[in-house]
DNA sequence: AGCTATTGGTTTGTTATTGAACACATTTTT
DNA sequence: AAAAATGTGTTCAATAACAAACCAATAGCT
């Protein structure tokens, strides 16, 4: 797994700035390229000093990546802590907790899965999301081998990824929660389908 | 009038404090009395550090004060701007931005004027708007005196108030603008009624 | 009655953010 | 080509907000 250091800070301060700037980029990357978004108006968006931005920021790229980093830390997050409460065997709880992160952070998850979205951050949602499985679903991992395996989750985490653009273009109407129950069934028909050929 | 001192800072730290503790505010009022308001609990919700609250304010008596005097300096502020730009005569641009600053501070104008109101808020409002109109409609005051002129305006402004008691209530459907026609008409109908009389 | 927990004010040292200014590069207008 | 305007990256001193600690007052509970 690539290496997700931890940003968010305990300084009030930081943590508000922090979240001003990538709001406004998220805002802003809804309408333009991140090439033609200068550090001026994204700091007025966001209603912070010009000056903040480069004491965390080296240029609005490296305030994509960092969002980017962020996210995925917190995704990581969000399932570990899934782990300890003992409910990791239940897919829909996964899910929902999943899908609740892109629903708070939706501004931006819109962005980097949607038509214009980063391949680079899509595929290492993915890798974060299949280790997680790869443990969790170990059972079928060995009895099924490891290609089989591979196939099956790629089948899985793209629907997945296609359910959540779905979402997001048709309004976001269904609660995290629906969403999750819906891919639970979608899951659990799929492995019922499966076993039929097996 | 009493005496509106301007307190919106030239500092971004400073007006985001202040709104997020006037936010936060706001937001508690709707559940439970002013008294019954912790410092604790309103700094928590505003996302800021208590002791950042008594650099600011006494107590939340005095939190709640100020947010009434910024709302009545920003009334007072939108008005005089109208007279500036000498649309000062057409009404229907005076209730729209009147109504606008209602829509931009609806969380607390609701709390104001809503069924456990601060009466006090309230006549301080009307005296504001009172002497707008004493100045604007000069030419009717002067025509018809000052006591059938007071009679006319506590009927105007009375009514205005519970159409915005009404927009709150019924879900703020209605733009300022469409808001501010109907205020209009009533007034413009309420005058030509008026002309039937005398 | 005591005891524990919570809130109220206040203080202290630290630090993140601020506005303003600067020289420089790039773009736009003339 | 010259001039004007805009964005960049950085610096500076001033200060607002910070976390943490403190004690007094006031609950709520045994």
């Amino acid at each position: 797994m690539e290496n997700l250091k931890k940003t968010s800070s305990s300084d009030r301060r930081i943590r508000k700035t922090q979240s001003a700037l990538k709001g406004a980029l998220a805002l802003l990357m809804e309408k333009k390229r991140v090439k033609d978004i200068s550090v001026k108006e994204l700091t007025e968006l966001a209603d912070v000093n010009r000056g903040t931005f480069y004491l965390h920021y080296k240029d609005v790229f490296d305030l994509l990546e960092q969002s980017e980093n962020d996210l995925l830390s917190e995704l990581h997050d969000t399932i570990s802590k899934l782990d300890e409460t003992a409910v990791s065997d239940d897919p829909i709880c996964i899910f929902e907790g999943v899908y609740n992160l892109c629903k708070d952070n939706s501004g931006f998850v819109r962005i980097l899965i949607g038509e214009n979205g980063d391949i680079k951050f899509l595929n290492r949602l993915k890798e974060l999301v299949r280790e997680k499985c790869l443990t969790d679903w170990s059972l079928i991992v060995r009895k099924q081998g490891i290609n089989q395996f591979d196939s099956y989750y790629a089948f899985v985490v793209g629907g997945c990824i296609s359910l959540l653009q779905y979402w997001f273009s048709s309004g976001m109407h269904e609660t995290p929660h629906e969403l999750a129950v819906i891919t639970g069934e979608l899951l659990s028909g799929g492995l019922s389908m499966k076993s039929h050929f097996v």
